[in-house]
DNA sequence: TCTCATTTGAACTCATGGGTTCAACATAAT
DNA sequence: ATTATGTTGAACCCATGAGTTCAAATGAGA
């Protein structure tokens, strides 16, 4: 509900915010702009002086929370640029700290609704994939390109390993969290970190 | 459309067949009774004869879909009974199966509907899993074992072992697909299935 | 040929929800 | 104080679609 705080203060980030929590709670079709309107704090009409469609209401909502959702994961890679003496330990931080990361509820809500609206908004897949996965695994990629130059992992396409870091990392939970609907405990998220990296380490160490 | 054909052949099944299509290509919510009808060839009464409602048509029409799929990627992995005296190409042959069914349309639309009703229908994930990815995994673990106990590869968790073998197969997917809205050509599941597997032999090999 | 179960099309009811209108109101700047 | 801009709630229009009803038509089996 939130208090009517009438005046302007910053509707429109609480149109946006609340836009992608009840869509994340309803998917699109299902979620009604009055709902919307209510979870923002804020009067129907409010909502069509900022966006001019549900649909336009949509498609900032998602970006909005792509941007938001997708910054951090970037940041995660920071420890790769010095990695100290003991690479391993680094990568399963680092894998730790990602984990988290996409396990997050609105991170999950983000890949739910992408996935589901894809075939009416295709376009939101470019607006969000920039931003998103491919940023993530260039950045990777480049990090490991450093390490490989610098002898310490075998010295093939960067890319291609970043990519698959990541679908060792990641691929198992789709499962494990049951398509991102059930939380997992912080010691699974560690066993998981330390079972990809130790296979990715084998795989790919120099 | 199809023919108004009246008399009663396999109506039920006509109607699960429509059901998913329809359902496949708008989504649970913009799906409407009276287009999955036309789909089907049937008179929209006729749905309610079979079905008493939208819900346990979507949920119905999932279970036949994903039953009728997943049959497939078991039978897939046949191979890796026999394995021969090379036991990389029988790998690089049953990832490139499993590839090549796991872009297929049906199988794609299927996730994409898991994913986005997964939060209104949660028990059409036991329905799906049970018969799904959960008893691939298992039935690829199975296969491993075998080859651990027979020497072929390094002996440790199969379960582990197959759930890795399966994301870094089946990882790199997402994004080259774009979610599945995208085809590929057999020759990029080729090099897909190749770089999972020289990965794998060389983190899992004996 | 007669009967029973099923199908069919069309029309109907009813609820939901997108999008708009409008008059009253609040706020900020001049 | 006044004006311009933005907000509010309530009521409104209208399209869509779930689910039902019914009389007419059909097919399978006896």
């Amino acid at each position: 509900m939130a208090t009517t705080t009438r005046g302007r203060i910053d509707k429109r980030q609480a149109i946006l915010e609340g836009a992608f929590t009840v869509f994340a709670r309803e998917g699109y079709a299902q979620a009604c702009v009055q709902e919307i309107a209510r979870e923002a704090g804020v009067a129907k009409p409010t909502v069509y002086n900022h966006m001019t469609d549900k649909a336009t209401l949509f498609r900032n909502a998602m970006e909005a929370a792509a941007r938001a959702i997708l910054d951090q994961r970037i940041a995660a890679l920071e420890p790769l640029a010095t990695p100290g003496d003991d690479l391993h330990a680094t990568l399963e931080e680092v894998a730790h700290t990602l984990l988290r990361l996409h396990t997050d509820g609105r991170s999950c809500a983000l890949r739910r609704l992408l996935y589901s609206e894809i075939t009416h908004f295709p376009d939101i897949l470019d607006i969000v994939k920039e931003s998103g996965p491919d940023r993530l695994t260039r950045a990777l990629a480049d990090r490991l390109a450093r390490l490989a130059l610098a002898g310490r992992l075998r010295a093939t396409d960067p890319d291609l390993t970043a990519e698959q870091f990541l679908a060792l990392l990641l691929g198992p939970l789709e499962a494990r969290t049951q398509l991102g609907t059930r939380s997992l405990e912080d010691a699974e998220l560690r066993t998981m970190a330390r079972d990809a990296v130790e296979t990715f380490v084998r795989a790919w160490a120099a």
